[in-house]
DNA sequence: ACAACTACTTAGAAAGGCTGAT
DNA sequence: ATCAGCCTTTCTAAGTAGTTGT
């Protein structure tokens, strides 16, 4: 909770904005609350304690031109809000105005065709008409939508600007939450009788129940896992479960099992939906929309939210990441009764589908889960939660970047204390800060114990292993190298050679001592040991703190040595994604490299070559122009080098973009950007450089991205220091 | 002190779908 | 109109870290 105090500080100089913020919004509110006047008296009450919260605070002076500066630019939003506003309602009264022609219309086509009497039809049509416009509101006061939402396809007039509020400091996530509660997996669908299942050459009807899960084996018939021991010893196991004892009985060996003709049907299948004319992708389309429309939001203390899962996972064969002993084990289908649904006790409950119930139907509001239940593979919860985009994510995110950022204030002093540390005479503490070092110089993660033969085997820091590391007194021209090579989040490889200080690798010597190749390296630390420790250096303090640090301050440290203002857009850009790289290179976000690679290299390879020579003859007709112009020296030859030369131009700063984008494309072989921009760069850096460089927003952040750091892009000047 | 449980963040793969070239 | 190639979205596994119970 104390970190907010420190945004809030740091707030200060938006606050005025924010006043005035709300009145705007207080009577945008009211004006909502009119429509909704019937629901839910419980949750206006709420509203009006948040209002009261939210009035506090005091105007202090500051800046003025900043002031200024800010005024304009709300003004001016303001200005095509409203023309936008505006916009809309006159396309909804036209959208009306089409929509009762047609009624009427089709109605004529219809009365004439039946000879209805027109008196009885003006009765009919005053009815259609009438008919229109309440719809539209029922439907609002439904969905507790700022209106217009449903209405205009686009962006809602304005959007909810959560970062402006207060929040809650009591370990309270929210006072009211209502949902639809989930969406199952669809049932099982038998397969058709002509395709077959042979075993040992034979063919053979398969029980519903056995079939299902052979399917799932047969959608996966091309993947490699179906080639793994493990993973096929675990799904016969699985799935033998599932047979009748008739089907036991003569199903003994899974290498017997023939699923081709599955398989060939499956692949069919998705064939023929890739296949499928525009008006069928369309009507699955909207019927996926509906369905988003219907389950895809919650309302959550008076704001509609999207849930960022909403689709219960459905069954299907496990498929770990790496060496995963569960490979292969039948996930089970997921059944109402499985259930636990969690939302406010005054809100309309959601209904299990018809015939079922609820396992339970809870009302914690310390939780931010709206259903969970229990997954059969490890035993542990899974639940269905918020997007990104919601309040309560991004209030969370925010902090996380807050505390990074009082890291940054006190990370000398933690440095030096685990300097110190090194030399300590308990070899708990030397393994500590060791440990330490090693998570702020490399951005390790903390490494959590984990159960053996329960998952892959992976470690972090604190779990790491003698085996992991390989000492050299020298290596490569530089002293006291360690070598690490283990496995690590998801089973991605960590390989480093990192020179470190003596007394570092003097103690790791120590650390290894005696120790057989699977013993722990740090046999006196584990993460909850040094999170403790943490704790007390710094409140809020943890192992992962170093990583979104680190990560962050690399990013702002890049961005400020690479980025030429002298360069063109494309040029910072690329300036942007090699910042954005070297942060990914620190904390190991790997990818395999694309299928298409080398293709994709090759085909824009060949766009630059085409492009170079374009630009030579480009030249070369720029060289004859002018010699021409040279001998007769009039304006049509004149203009004529003009254009030649603008032509050159235009091809050179074309194929710039080429070579720039190559050049992006090839250090990118490997790595993954796309998870240290979602989760450990603070997005103010980001949007403050695109501020500063005057480069559009949208070429480092895509919708969603805009969405998840709506906060940041609203509130970061193009003077923001991490 | 620790194990087990719970809640939430971080992660890469795969599927989906858009777009520009042909 | 089609299709490849790319970016976006979805999916869900695999982490971290706090809490609870023994």
């Amino acid at each position: 909770m104390l970190v907010f105090v420190d945004s809030y500080k740091h707030k200060d100089k938006h606050k005025d904005k924010e006043h005035r913020h709300k009145d705007h919004k207080k009577d945008k509110e009211r004006e909502r609350l009119k429509h909704n006047s019937d629901h839910r008296d419980s949750d206006k009450k709420h509203r009006d304690k948040e209002k009261l919260k939210h009035k506090d605070g005091s105007d202090k002076p500051r800046d003025k031109d900043k002031y200024k500066d800010k005024e304009r630019r709300k003004e001016e939003k303001v200005g095509k809000m409203t023309k936008w506003i505006k916009k809309q309602r006159r396309e909804d009264r036209r959208k009306t105005m089409r929509q009762a022609l047609k009624i009427v219309f089709t109605y004529f086509v219809y009365a004439s065709a039946c000879h209805l009497s027109l008196k009885f039809s003006i009765i009919i049509i005053i009815f259609l008409i009438k008919d229109i416009k309440p719809k539209k509101k029922t439907k609002d006061k439904k969905g507790d939508v700022p209106d217009g939402k449903k209405k205009a396809k686009k962006e809602p007039e304005e959007k909810w600007k959560w970062w402006e509020e207060e929040r809650y400091t009591d370990g309270v996530k929210w006072r009211f939450l209502e949902h639809k509660g989930p969406v199952f997996a669809p049932p099982y669908e038998p397969i058709p009788g002509n395709v077959r299942f042979y075993y040992d050459g034979k063919q053979m009807k398969l029980s519903p129940e056995a079939e299902e899960v052979a399917t799932f084996f047969a959608k996966m018939l091309d993947h490699e896992y179906t080639t793994k021991d493990i993973f096929r010893k675990n799904f016969f196991k699985d799935w033998r479960k599932e047979m009748t004892p008739e089907e036991k009985a003569k199903i003994t060996d899974l290498s017997k099992c023939n699923f081709t003709e599955m398989s060939v049907y499956f692949k069919a299948q998705s064939e023929a939906r890739k296949q499928m004319s525009k008006d069928e992708k369309l009507k699955i389309k909207e019927e996926n929309e509906r369905v988003l429309q219907e389950y895809g939001f919650c309302v959550m203390d008076n704001h509609k939210e999207r849930i960022a899962n909403f689709r219960i996972e459905p069954p299907g064969l496990f498929r770990g990441r790496g060496d995963h002993p569960k490979m292969g084990m039948l996930k089970r289908r997921i059944r109402p009764e499985d259930v636990i649904v969690n939302c406010s006790k005054d809100s309309k409950h959601p209904k299990p589908p018809p015939g079922t119930k609820w396992k339970e139907v809870r009302h914690d509001n310390k939780v931010t889960w709206l259903v969970s239940w229990n997954e059969n593979i490890q035993g542990s919860i899974k639940y269905i939660m918020l997007n990104p985009s919601s309040r309560i994510k991004g209030e969370k995110d925010w902090q996380k970047y807050e505390t990074a950022r009082r890291l940054k204030k006190c990370v000398d002093r933690i440095r030096n204390q685990y300097r110190e540390d090194w030399k300590s005479k308990e070899m708990r503490i030397r393994q500590r800060a060791v440990a330490l070092y090693f998570i702020d110089k490399l951005a390790l993660r903390a490494g959590n114990e984990k159960e053996e033969g329960e998952t892959a085997d992976t470690v972090g820091c604190c779990s790491l292993r003698v085996e992991h590391i390989n000492l050299y007194p020298e290596k490569d021209g530089q002293e006291f190298v360690v070598e690490f090579d283990f496995l690590g989040k998801d089973s991605i490889r960590y390989y480093n050679k990192v020179p470190v200080e003596k007394r570092v690798y003097k103690n790791v010597q120590l650390f290894m001592e005696n120790k057989q190749p699977e013993d722990d390296l740090f046999d006196r630390l584990n993460t909850s040991i040094l999170n403790k420790h943490l704790q007390e250096l710094m409140d809020g303090l943890t192992a992962k703190v170093f990583r979104t640090y680190n990560a962050s301050i690399t990013l702002q440290q890049q961005l400020k040595e690479l980025t030429n203002p002298d360069e063109n857009v494309p040029a910072k850009i690329l300036s942007y994604n090699r910042a954005n790289r070297a942060v990914a290179i620190l904390c190991n976000h790997q990818r395999a490299p694309p299928k298409t690679f080398e293709k994709s290299m090759q085909t824009l390879q060949t766009k630059i070559d085409a492009k170079k020579d374009q630009l030579s003859d480009a030249r070369r007709e720029l060289k004859s122009a002018k010699a021409d112009a040279k001998v007769r020296r009039d304006e049509k030859s004149k203009r004529a080098v003009e254009a030649k030369k603008k032509a050159v131009e235009r091809i050179e700063e074309q194929l710039m973009k080429l070579e720039v984008q190559a050049t992006d494309r090839e250090e990118n072989k490997q790595i993954a950007l796309g998870t240290s921009k979602l989760n450990y760069l603070d997005p103010r850096i980001s949007v403050a450089w695109c501020k500063k460089w005057e480069i559009p927003v949208e070429k480092i952040y895509n919708k969603t991205q805009r969405e998840k750091f709506a906060w940041a892009i609203d509130m970061a000047d193009d003077d923001y220091e991490f």
